[in-house]
DNA sequence: ATCACTTCTTGACCTAGATCAATGCACAAT
DNA sequence: ATTGTGCATTGATCTAGGTCAAGAAGTGAT
């Protein structure tokens, strides 16, 4: 297996495994109870990311030496068995499979917590070159608003510069 | 690697690779051009669920013999490689991977396309037993929505039956 | 029993973004 | 040149869901 240092621990309900902005490695095996992992936004608010019953893998996608933008924490007292990711030993295959989970686990925090002006400068940031190669509308579509609605709001954007 | 049968092909602007409904074992390695994934909800409209440019992969993430949700077309005309999956192949720990793709997908095209009632009955049927075990507060952060919307929300669903 | 704490509910009001309809604008086809 | 056809923009209006504030009801601690 990829993971390595396996080790079983209790928790108690409300404890914080995790908090966002840390470095981590690691990835939780929820043997019994319920973990959670959430972001918080910048008006404080949180956003479930997702659940962890038993039998569950959580953790925060992030990469390697990239501080990881989730907490998790136990929702009920809990036992759980940690390992450390290793990425040295994860194929080129696998690597691009978690590269995916990362970007849909951001789109999703996005189209909780963000309005739609952030999530389109947020696009624009990470594909400036789409931009330049598909009509607004799809652009509008991808964000899950209406081309009205971006047409709008990129001209509120030009205004303020 | 996982995937057999390669080949490539040409396909022009607007041509459609991938139905909504379809069954479906396809991969698309872009090798030029310009790709997209979208679904297409109940009142029609189209919400791109991916854009996939030159060296992406993409794919309906369905399992095995479930049909798929999205559409896949070429925004530009492009040349691909189609390979098929090879589900027999997978290891459980990449077939882990692709089954949390997997959920993340229906959530990202739910949090665009459906609204907040319709994402909550859909938890409730996938989750039921979640919803036993944490506060009212928390399916709502999870849902994208305020713990009062939720609150309304169910009130409603409980007076129509 | 009472106090503190949290969750859920309800009401009044507000706002981001949707909807609908009209107009303008490019670019392609004849 | 002119007639489409699809895209972007703009305006007017609507609505799902947010915000804020106030109860109500449950739960645990002293």
């Amino acid at each position: 297996n990829r993971n390595i240092k396996l080790k079983t621990i209790n928790v108690t309900k409300g404890q914080i495994l995790q908090r966002s902005g840390e470095l981590n490695t690691k990835v939780f095996t929820v043997e019994s109870g319920l973990l959670r992992s959430y972001s918080i936004d910048n008006k404080g608010k949180e956003h479930i990311y997702m659940f962890a019953p038993e039998n569950w893998i959580i953790t925060d996608n992030c990469e390697g030496d990239i501080p990881c933008d989730l907490y998790i924490d136990a929702i009920e007292d809990s036992t759980i068995t940690v390992t450390e990711k290793d990425f040295t030993k994860l194929s080129s295959d696998r690597k691009s499979l978690v590269k995916r989970i990362n970007v849909l686990q951001k789109r999703v925090i996005m189209l909780m917590s963000s309005p739609a002006v952030e999530r389109y400068q947020h696009f624009v940031e990470t594909y400036p070159d789409i931009i330049q190669r598909v009509p607004q509308r799809m652009i509008a579509s991808y964000l899950g608003i209406t081309p009205e609605a971006l047409s709008r709001l990129r001209k509120e954007i030009s205004k303020n510069k």
